[in-house]
DNA sequence: CTTGACTCTACAGTTAACTATAGGGTTTAC
DNA sequence: GTAAACCCTATAGTTAACTGTAGAGTCAAG
């Protein structure tokens, strides 16, 4: 199997192949005697396994520890299930962390529509965001970096 | 005032501040005649517009519109209006994919954990993974680019 | 008058995961 | 025998929002 054909097996592009066999996802293949890269089955089962990777949200450098780890002859699971795990909550974490912010956006949305533009004054470059400034410089002040 | 003091002011960076300039966010200052740029209080809350922005999540593109409008002469207050609308759904769609994403994840871990590793054969790299693909295969048939 | 803190410009680097381009060789179908 | 379709390498570009570096000038204090 050349690459083209690997390649469309998995659907993904003819250099996107090539980028993650250099970027240590994927065994340097053999070659034809003109330089051509020749897959087998246990090419196209890897890339798979990469692709189901990634749609877990593993991220290449990660998927290149799991297989690392099994070339050293471990089995990654153990591994894999404690990323996992934190992938988890992390996700949790970001739900929560666009909860608010959806939260606070609809705020300010509900009140920009309550009260129209023209009865807004003093404002220097767009009234609505710079009343949402004030009122929150008046309440708590949450000067988060980071 | 001067660059630091000014950086110090909104908590940035020095050359955030000259970054922000040389994206259009910031009016290039008057100079002294050694060349530093000299900022006054108008620049302060301009400033710290942008990052309020930013924190209502408008990227730096959209808050740069927002001010060539006002440029214009125009109030960009209805504008601001619609890409917060447009901010909002957004944000909703994120949850609800990352909701189906955890949930994915939720159940993968929760199979994994169920059964233990030794329990699994055939797997040639990780029979966690490999097990989930095979699930997935047979059930329905989602190959979903972007 | 020298040390240290500050400022300037211009450019390169960061991160992720590729895509695009240039310039060439190979294989296959007609 | 030639043209399309494929393959190769190497390098640069993409996006966002900055950060870092090099090399040089300026300012305030002691």
């Amino acid at each position: 199997m050349k690459i083209g054909e690997l390649a469309e097996q998995v659907g993904m592009t003819v250099p996107a192949v090539r980028f993650y066999e250099q970027a240590g996802l994927l065994p340097k293949p053999p070659r034809t005697g003109s330089g051509y890269r020749v897959y087998g089955t246990s090419d196209l089962r890897r890339l798979e396994l990469v692709r189901h990777a990634k749609n877990l949200g593993f991220s290449l450098k990660e998927i290149r520890r799991i297989l690392r780890l099994r070339e050293q002859g471990s089995c990654p699971c153990g591994e894999v299930i404690s990323m996992l795990e934190r992938h988890l909550s992390s996700t949790d974490e970001q739900i929560q962390r666009l909860r608010r912010f959806r939260g606070e956006l609809a705020k300010t949305l509900a009140e920009w529509k309550h009260s129209p533009d023209d009865a807004v004054s003093g404002e220097v470059i767009c009234g609505l965001i710079e009343r949402t400034m004030r009122r929150q410089k008046e309440g708590r002040n949450g000067t988060s970096k980071r």
